[in-house]
DNA sequence: CGGCATCCACTTAGATACTG
DNA sequence: CAGTATCTAAGTGGATGCCG
């Protein structure tokens, strides 16, 4: 691990740590990147578009995850004025900020899957 | 999120997302990175100092963090032969390629901490 | 010193059914 | 359609004690 950048090396490491934090947390559990990463592929989704193409997810989790998601400004949820109602969910222009990490985890998890298959 | 780059749309999406679940579950848990950034900081540490460093960690669940990254190739366990028996623990080479992970888990964890506090 | 065994508490996930 | 309610299953974390 080399010597860090920018800004991360005008911080303390109990502020790091902090952040690491947050940003595990956020991302956490099995569903976060691909609910993400669909909308980012297919633009505006509603619930049942998501709850089809998250495989395996129950629409009570699925739930969950779309107010996380909300709660920490990575997508919006609006409401039509249609009947039945339907909602549609949106992915931010601030999720963009988050795309450096999820390429560098992509790349790290790649490279590392190879290298643990043939240990 | 922007079009991603390099090997990363070499790949189809299905494997994007083994990837990035590979990756999140190495790093998943409430210590690993502590203990990464420690040995990283101070080097060659034993089990013990461990224990001390990382605040609030069990004997039991240090042990299986330990177990974790061993197996992941993150770090490295010695037995010293001494009496009674010291074990010596050490970041690898090969966790350097988690650096630009971490890095940007701290960059992005950081800028989303304020964005949410002011929120 | 460096753990593992055991037990317990708590959080999370899944399945299913139901409602505005 | 878009969720919520309920219940259960499973994983995880902490506390404690023991052993080579």
């Amino acid at each position: 691990m080399e010597k860090v950048k920018c800004r991360r090396e005008t911080v303390p490491l109990k502020q790091r740590m902090l952040g690491l934090k947050d940003a595990m947390e956020l991302f956490a559990g099995k569903w976060k990147f691909s609910i993400l990463l669909n909308l980012n592929e297919y633009g505006e989704m509603r619930f049942k578009d998501l709850l089809e193409t998250t495989t395996g997810i129950s629409p009570k989790v699925l739930s969950k995850e779309l107010n996380d998601l909300e709660q920490n400004l990575m997508i919006t949820r609006t409401v039509m004025n249609t009947k039945p109602v339907t909602v549609s969910y949106a992915i931010t222009e601030y999720a963009l900020h988050a795309e450096p990490v999820i390429s560098a985890l992509i790349d790290f998890g790649l490279t590392h899957r190879e290298t643990i298959k043939r240990r």
